[in-house]
DNA sequence: TGCCTTGCTATTTTT
DNA sequence: TAGCAAGGCA
């Protein structure tokens, strides 16, 4: 054999055999930082460089843009230039879309239909309730909206809804309503993000071949992030994959952490029975965490059951211990993060690889005042995106509305924004013809205004709108689209709307409309900027400037840092306690890999924190710390006291050293220390900012779980709250007191936080 | 048509 | 507590 390739010197033994087995079915079971990124790259450029196949003749799916995108760059540096030509590099949504675009007629769709996102989804779900004269108070469109997509994501199309599932919703209608959802959408000539595969599925089961087409031409099927496919997505590969057993797809079953939208971790446990002969290569060396916050890392995960089981090592330094901080409450977590990330700058440290990792994005915010008072530079991650925003919403729906007269959805929402006059009236009117001759609101607004069932003011603005949309139709081919777009949002008078509105976010807004048909100019076309949109809602965020990230763990994913922050390991907020209510044993599991990836994304600096205090919807509760902390192993784990935090000193070994399961969790000695031992009150630590009167010296009441039975308290009787000070009970509501404070006024507070005086 | 009040709810989020 | 959505009212 030839001397093997360059590209394949970087890689170890296991990573190498993942790259070279390219006959047959394979399955990269990769552990968080053991270079599975680069595997599959790799494996991309060796099929090219060996001739095995040219570039559009490999499928490689991914489940996001940005890891398409990733994987695209990272391709294109191996091979050079000619990654351009993998046109069949993308997210499942994506390919999708595109093998439906081409054969659209045999789904019973025209070519340019219409992509729904999750705002257009419940907007049409809603119409579908109104018409069924459902109380959409009582069977809220959002409800609805999850049960589809959860129909959807296993597969099933309506007719295919077991039988008791389809009697959930709305006293039995849930399967009629998805039928009905159906039937809108086709008028629509419209589909959502869980129809792209599953109409697809349909396409090739009902076309072998056309399926058979695909067969011949797919290769190589490489997929990413396997343990996060759905049963669709899973169904639809499995299809494709059966032509030439081809298929390479990494995962890691313990960074499975999408179980809630449909993910099945199950995919990636039957790949063997599914690909029979399939080749398993374990990647297990770690090229990114030091030794310490591995074995915490592992340690943890270990207390999962149905995994397939890795372990990770790692040859670098064992590095520094994880900490675990115990805070008195949120803002001293954020204070005390906020100090340290200073003390790190200080060092030379470089903000880009510092992360704030959070369960919860309400987290956030915290961190965010604190930062701004620090002067501290941070990038929230995950925040509302440009494309959901308002004015860009707007501006899109004028443009579907002129690239595809058919989309209702579009022009509902802009026949009277800017105002114009064409109010519910008129809009009912267009409805009722459109149902009832089954035609598109523009046609039937087209036709109706030729009638005088409209009354004359409407009618003449209506007949001008009409007329305005068709000199723009007639545009399309003529006109560069990003002109025609600027000239379409002129003369409808919408950015006219926004140059009259006076609030202070009007401005931000012009520009938002300015940055969108820039971006634009890049696309050959309307409809292909169109596509685009609707299946990458995203904006490359410019990063650059030194910040540090703030971001959900679940946001976290795929990525790594020098440090991780991880606030906010309690019980109930970590593990989330819906997680826990819902999916019990599961929902747990779940939550116990999102702390895993949390922590596997430290490369030197893993920082855990805890506070004894948090406030949920508004109400200050006591709160104890996670029964993660108690996975975690002793002598891998340090504990740091924080300042004047000296009620947390007695964390010791034996605060380890019971490794507790599901339900167990409250035997733990943390959990019983916490019960029994009356806290002492100390004052906040850093004395900074005492404005608000601090914790009074009192004690704090002992911890009374959630099972507390009634009311210790009586109206009238006096008590003692630790963030209000002194007070008198005007009520009780089960664990909740109504309370006249002395200073505070009235509160609802939590009846285990006050004590007796 | 627009403003104000009321009520409700409150993970994780990509496509 | 706060933020949003929907309904009522002028």
């Amino acid at each position: 054999m030839a001397r093997a390739p360059r590209y394949l010197d970087a890689l170890n033994p296991e990573q190498r055999a993942a790259v070279e087995t390219l006959d047959g079915p394979v399955l990269v079971l990769a552990g968080a930082g053991t270079g599975k990124t680069r595997v599959l790259t790799t494996r991309i450029a060796h099929i090219l460089a060996s001739g095995r196949a040219r570039a559009f003749e490999i499928l490689a799916v991914t489940f996001t843009n940005k890891a398409a995108r990733e994987m695209r760059e990272r391709v294109e540096t191996l091979v050079g230039q000619g990654a351009e030509a993998m046109q069949w590099l993308g997210t499942f949504h994506a390919i999708s879309a595109k093998i439906l675009r081409r054969h659209a007629e045999l789904a019973g769709l025209k070519p340019n239909f219409t992509i729904l996102d999750t705002d257009d989804q419940i907007r049409l779900l809603k119409q579908v309730l109104k018409a069924e004269n459902i109380d959409d108070k009582r069977w809220p469109a959002r409800a609805l909206a999850m049960r589809i997509d959860g129909w959807k994501n296993r597969g099933l199309s309506y007719a295919q809804v077991p039988a008791g599932e389809a009697q959930s919703f709305a006293d039995g209608k849930g399967a009629a309503l998805y039928a009905l959802y159906q039937e809108r959408l086709k008028i629509l000539n419209a589909v959502d993000f869980g129809d792209l595969l599953l109409e697809t599925l349909r396409l090739f089961r009902e076309n072998p071949d056309v399926l058979a087409d695909y067969h011949r031409r797919f290769k190589y099927i490489l997929v990413d992030e396997y343990q996060d496919t759905n049963t669709a997505q899973y169904l639809w590969l499995r299809l494709i994959a059966q032509g030439r057993h081809n298929v390479c797809c990494v995962g890691d079953d313990d960074q499975s952490v999408y179980g809630w939208r449909g993910a099945e971790v199950e995919n990636i446990l039957r790949f063997e029975k599914d690909f029979p002969g399939a080749r398993i290569v374990r990647l297990e060396r770690n090229y990114r965490s030091t030794g310490h916050i591995l074995a915490a890392a592992s340690h943890l995960i270990a207390h999962n059951e149905g995994r397939l089981g890795k372990t990770l090592f790692t040859d670098g330094a064992e590095g520094d211990r994880p900490t675990v901080t115990g805070v008195w409450d949120s803002e001293e977590e954020a204070r005390a993060i906020g100090e340290d990330i200073e003390q790190l700058q200080r060092r030379g440290h470089d903000l880009e690889e510092i992360a704030i990792l959070v369960r919860a994005s309400f987290q956030m915010r915290e961190f965010e005042e604190r930062f701004i008072t620090l002067g501290l530079p941070y990038r929230v991650i995950g925040g509302p995106r440009f494309y959901e925003r308002a004015e860009i919403r707007d501006a899109l729906a004028y443009l579907r509305c002129v690239a595809q007269p058919a989309d209702d959805l579009a022009f509902e929402r802009i026949v009277n924004t800017p105002k114009r006059g064409l109010g519910d009236a008129t809009l009912q009117m267009l409805h009722e013809y459109g149902r009832r001759e089954n035609t598109p609101l523009m046609t039937s607004a087209r036709i109706l205004v030729e009638s005088e069932e409209i009354k004359a003011r409407p009618r003449a603005t209506l007949r001008a709108l009409l007329a305005d949309f068709e000199r723009w139709r007639s545009l399309i081919d003529v006109k560069p689209h990003h002109e025609l777009a600027e000239m379409v949002l002129d003369e409808s008078g919408y950015t006219e709307m926004w140059r009259q509105d006076k609030t202070p976010e009007a401005a931000g807004r012009l520009e938002n409309l300015k940055e969108l048909v820039r971006a634009m100019e890049p696309f050959p076309d309307l409809a292909g900027f169109l596509e685009h949109v609707s299946l990458v809602m995203e904006t490359d965020e410019a990063a650059g400037a030194q910040k540090v990230s703030i971001m959900t763990l679940h946001g976290a994913k795929g990525l790594e840092f020098e440090t991780v922050f991880l606030p906010g390991w309690e019980e109930g907020l970590f593990p989330h306690q819906r997680s826990l209510d819902e999916n019990g044993r599961a929902g747990l599991e779940e939550e116990r890999r999102l702390a895993y990836v949390g922590l596997t994304r430290a490369k030197r600096r893993a920082k855990i924190y805890f506070a004894t205090n948090r406030r949920i919807h508004g109400l200050w509760q006591s709160t104890m710390p996670s029964r993660f902390i108690d996975n975690l192993p002793p002598a891998h784990v340090e504990v740091v006291e924080a300042a004047g935090a000296s009620q947390y000193g007695s964390y010791g070994v034996s605060r380890f050293a019971n490794l507790d399961s599901y339900n167990s969790g409250y035997d733990t000695p943390g959990w019983k220390r916490a019960q029994s031992a009356p806290r002492e009150n100390y004052a906040k630590s850093a004395g900074r900012d005492s404005g608000r009167a601090r914790q009074p010296k009192t004690i704090e009441g002992e911890v009374v779980g959630r099972s507390s039975p009634g009311s210790r308290f009586a109206p009238g009787a006096r008590v003692m709250h630790l963030k209000f000070g002194p007070g008198t009970v005007a009520g009780a509501d089960g664990a909740k007191l109504t309370v006249d404070f002395d200073k505070a006024g009235r509160k609802m507070v939590l009846e285990s936080f006050v004590e007796a005086t």
